[in-house]
DNA sequence: TAGCCTAGAGAACGATCGTTCTCTTCGCCA
DNA sequence: TGGCGAAGAGAACGATCGTTCTCTAGGCTA
């Protein structure tokens, strides 16, 4: 078996758990019973349980954001494009497995115990602030920066939203909440 | 010693450890040491674990919404005592052991493995809609139930974004964007 | 003062944690 | 075919988890 098949293997069963019971809830017997590795074979790739959890959050940025700028590319730039992130939210909240931020939940449970796991965190949150500002810049609003701000305010506060009352309603209330930040002109990209 | 003054310095040392360093990474023996009490007492009054956090989740609620009650109360009923959430907001993320939402980390460590911890931190949320809806019905805006959905969405927003990135800066991107939700009306509480 | 009852501290329990080690089995090359 | 090296499963390690139990010390009553 290649190297990254185990890899991919033995993340696929450790984000399933650790997304759904939390990371402390979940030992490494459990990982290794979910994907059908030997501990040996878990550990010589990755060299401890902290290891493979920040291997898991760096993994899961890079899907949950190529998903969610694949969903947004269908929209034509400008203000559409920016309120298609929250109707991409919306179909996540109602995904029968939706359980909040995986990133907020382990930085919830170990940010002051894992250095690492907090820089993943950060790093996190960071690139999806990046690619909301890229969103701000294309729809020609008047201060990016602050919209780029406030809608990361607003897609963090949606998800948590989501997560504790169990509905995807949220994610319709931060849009309408987005569509009053960005002036609704006829074509925004035109500038005036 | 009066029971409720065991319990009080039980859950003193219980919110202090638990909040900074998670649920499941703080031992009874830890709560222990840091409340001066014996495990024997501590379980004569909180019957397992989970229940000791439930109290310490549902304290730290009533203790919670008072503050920032009490801080809004010094604005004038309208617009003001809206936005004066935010400026609480930014005053608590400032403090050194602010380590974002109790409710919220409890939620991503134990939410699908205890109902009452679940439950605990929905009701919390729920209570805190509850009053932003008190706060949009005095300000006289065209539709407070949304408002309200969405100035609770900019909260927990705020306050994930601020724990994750270390500064208190969302919470003025948080009140800039609720300025932006609540119409401006010279004297929006007299109807137009 | 003698005996009893409560409550204290913390040792100990079984389970489980992250991690390592042993022991067996299997495939490869001379 | 016989011996060797790698890799498999899972037992076992020490630590720590939540929880319970033991043992001791002290205050109250007769």
């Amino acid at each position: 078996m290649e190297n990254a098949d185990i890899e991919s293997r033995a993340l696929d069963a450790a984000e399933r758990l650790f997304y759904e019971h939390g990371v402390q809830a979940v030992g490494m017997d459990r990982v290794r019973a979910a994907s059908g590795l030997s501990l040996k074979r878990l550990y010589q790739h990755f060299p401890s349980k902290e290891v493979m959890v920040e291997a898991y959050l760096r993994r899961r940025d890079r899907r949950w954001r190529a998903a969610l700028a694949e969903h947004v590319a269908h929209r034509p730039a400008g203000r559409d494009r920016v309120l298609a992130v929250f109707d991409w939210l919306h179909v996540w909240f109602g995904e029968p497995d939706f359980r909040g931020c995986a990133f907020l939940n382990a930085f919830g449970e170990m940010g002051t115990g894992s250095a690492a796991v907090a820089e993943a965190v950060r790093e996190h949150k960071a690139e999806v602030r990046e690619f909301l500002l890229h969103l701000a810049l294309d729809a020609r609003t008047e201060d990016p920066e602050l919209l780029a701000d406030q809608l990361a305010v607003l897609v963090d506060g949606a998800i948590v939203t989501a997560a504790v009352t169990g509905t995807p309603e949220a994610a319709h209330r931060a849009r309408a909440a987005a569509e009053a930040l960005i002036p609704a002109t006829g074509r925004p990209w035109t500038g005036r």
